[in-house]
RNA sequence: UGGGAUGUAGCCAAGUGGUAAGGCAACGGACUUUGACUCCGUCAUUCGAAGGUUCGAACCCUUCCAUCCCAGCCA
């Protein structure tokens, strides 16, 4: 059990919430869902859960030049997808304004707050530095009659931005720089996502998110690491005001190898168009993956994986592609599909005549059912299942050797036939009649087994090949003078012709399978009619592709 | 150089005074009509370092070192 569920688990024994558990995933909407979020998500629903407690879905959207609708709208559709269930409670810090409101002025009743009419560099100048103590203001000690005056002046709209703001009253000298008199409110006259121009002064974080859990009555408010020092503030806040306080823990947030998780990178790759979207299949983003083809449960297996603690950590990027290869291995029908086709010629087969193989979609869950796969007398297999001069312990085909087409024949290739510049164009084979399901009555073992489509039936794909966004492990660790960017992986998309089984016309964008010893693919929503569109989500271990390189 | 947080294997991470869990990765091997899956095995004489307390320390004490966070009218 990680150091929060034993806290929470504590806190029920002494009955410090009354056996309450209560937490909320509280995003800001001014970006997509991603990696580091599926972990908040997964801890808060997820204790909820384990606790009989609940979560809830809180928009902070106190800052209304940074947020859009958009937003909100995927961010709604993402948890829902992860599997966060928030019922009616859907929340949004604007709906408190109006208290927070009442909140203020009572903080400036009590002598807790007062307006400031100091600029912001001046504030910055005079909150000190981190070694040194701040100033106090010289309009620190207006009278609790002016200050109100002043801030219900602000509230209807006398001011222009940045002329003046409602700060708290606590300490200019406190070593904990948050507490040297932090700002409550600013003036932005700007229209808000769902208050419209209702307000022109909008409260900060600080003051509005312990606020927010205050009001819904959360008993344990889970952020990360960086808000630590604010919680002194967040306690301060709700305790001069009298109000209901939770506890505020703060936990260590994801990082992940090959990857950035901070809004501004993935905004700026959205916009700056270093990938097509938000849901780029090689985003890190929630509909990224879930375009990719990586299936919540995955994610939520990751997460638990991972683990819960206070330390900086980087989960390496393989963590998370096993989770998905397990979840996939399990629940994924296997196809057949050529990537990179090289034509193969039966010489001895029949011309005209088609087989139909019966294959099972899962070999072991018969419960996938099967389907029929055509054979006949020209065939596209794997371009890397074949070489002319085969490395040891090669055991796919070449020049006189046998291998097994997988559920149909064992086959001979008889030559290669090369083009002008040694391209290997078209395989020459011969196959054994005897051999039909892929076994041969004399017991002959072949070692290898290569998938195959009848090219005839084959039905034509473009299959989009993802490999890691970044080409280093740690894109935020930049060299003098690089950013980021500079280590974007050029090879993180590669676009190939793909031969299909005739059984894959019938899925559908959002279906996932497996391309048998290629990987896990799913079917894309830019497919049409006239040519389906097929992502990448894993490649399967390659163990024999470990081995090659070693030897090479 | 103020304040706060954190250091256990390549990467996560248990452990809270009784002699270092587990997972990922890696490496061997078995099995295999996916070189997949599965299965078996190997992988920390030592817990950031040095002292101290104790019969006994990753856990307690002292000092030191390293890393991260904080000086938005962002969250």
């Amino acid at each position: 059990m990680d150091f929060i569920r034993t806290r929470i688990t504590e806190d029920n024994a002494t009955g410090r919430f009354g056996n309450r558990v209560h937490t909320r995933f509280p995003p800001e909407p001014n970006g997509y869902l991603h990696l580091g979020h599926a972990k908040s998500i997964c801890l808060n629903f997820g204790v909820a859960k384990e606790f009989g407690g609940l979560c809830n879905l809180r928009f902070d959207d106190t800052n209304p030049t940074k947020e859009e609708t958009e937003y909100v709208d995927s961010i709604r559709e993402d948890v829902h997808w992860l599997g966060g269930v928030w019922d009616d409670r859907e929340f949004y810090a604007s709906d408190y304004f109006e208290k927070l409101y009442a909140y203020a002025e009572q903080l400036i009743t009590m002598g807790k707050a007062y307006v400031e009419d100091l600029s912001a560099e001046e504030i910055r100048e005079y909150r000190g530095t981190l070694t040194q103590p701040g100033k106090e203001s010289p309009w620190r000690n207006r009278s609790v009659e002016e200050n109100l005056d002043l801030f219900r002046r602000m509230r209807a709209g006398e001011f222009a931005d940045g002329e003046k703001v409602l700060r708290a009253k606590i300490d200019m000298a406190s070593p904990n720089v948050v507490m040297r008199d932090p700002t409550l409110y600013r003036i932005r006259h700007a229209e808000h996502h769902r208050t419209g121009n209702k307000w022109c002064i909008y409260p900060m974080y600080d003051y509005t998110h312990c606020l927010s859990d205050s009001i819904e009555g959360i008993t344990h408010s889970l952020c990360t690491l960086e808000f630590i020092n604010n919680r002194e503030l967040y306690d301060w806040v709700l305790e001069t005001l009298g109000a209901y306080r939770p506890q505020q823990i703060e936990f260590a947030r994801l990082n992940v190898t090959y990857t950035v998780l901070s809004k501004r990178k993935l905004i700026q790759l959205v916009k700056e168009g270093h990938v097509t979207g938000w849901d780029d299949p090689r985003m890190p983003t929630l509909s990224g993956m879930r375009r990719r083809g990586i299936p919540p449960e995955a994610l939520r297996e990751f997460c638990s994986r991972i683990g819960l603690a206070r330390a900086d950590s980087t989960v390496e990027y393989s963590m998370l592609e096993f989770c998905v290869r397990e979840y996939l291995n399990e629940h994924t029908p296997r196809v057949m599909a050529v990537l990179d086709p090289i034509k193969v010629v039966i010489e001895n087969y029949p011309e005209g005549q088609v087989e139909e193989f019966d294959m099972p979609y899962h070999p072991e869950d018969a419960s996938y059912g099967s389907r029929k796969v055509p054979f006949s007398r020209e065939l596209y297999i794997e371009r890397d299942d074949f070489r002319l001069e085969p490395p040891k312990k090669y055991h796919r085909l070449a020049p006189g050797a046998e291998v097994r087409l997988r559920y149909a024949y064992f086959i001979t290739c008889r030559e290669a036939v090369l083009d002008d510049a040694g391209n290997v164009v078209e395989l020459r084979c011969v196959y054994d009649p005897e051999s039909k399901g892929g076994q041969s009555p004399d017991g002959r073992k072949v070692k290898g087994t290569i998938h195959w489509v009848s090219a005839s039936h084959a039905i034509p794909a473009e299959v989009r090949l993802y490999e890691q966004l970044f080409a280093v492990e740690n894109p935020n660790a930049t060299a003098e003078g690089q950013t980021f960017l500079d280590y974007l992986n050029p090879e993180s998309l590669k676009k190939v012709e793909a031969k299909l089984e005739p059984a894959l016309a019938s899925f559908k964008a959002g279906d996932k399978m497996q391309f048998e010893r290629l990987g896990y693919f799913c079917k894309d929503k830019d497919s049409t009619n006239a040519l389906a569109v097929f992502n990448r989500t894993t490649t399967l271990r390659d163990t024999w592709a470990k081995q090659e390189k070693k030897g090479a």
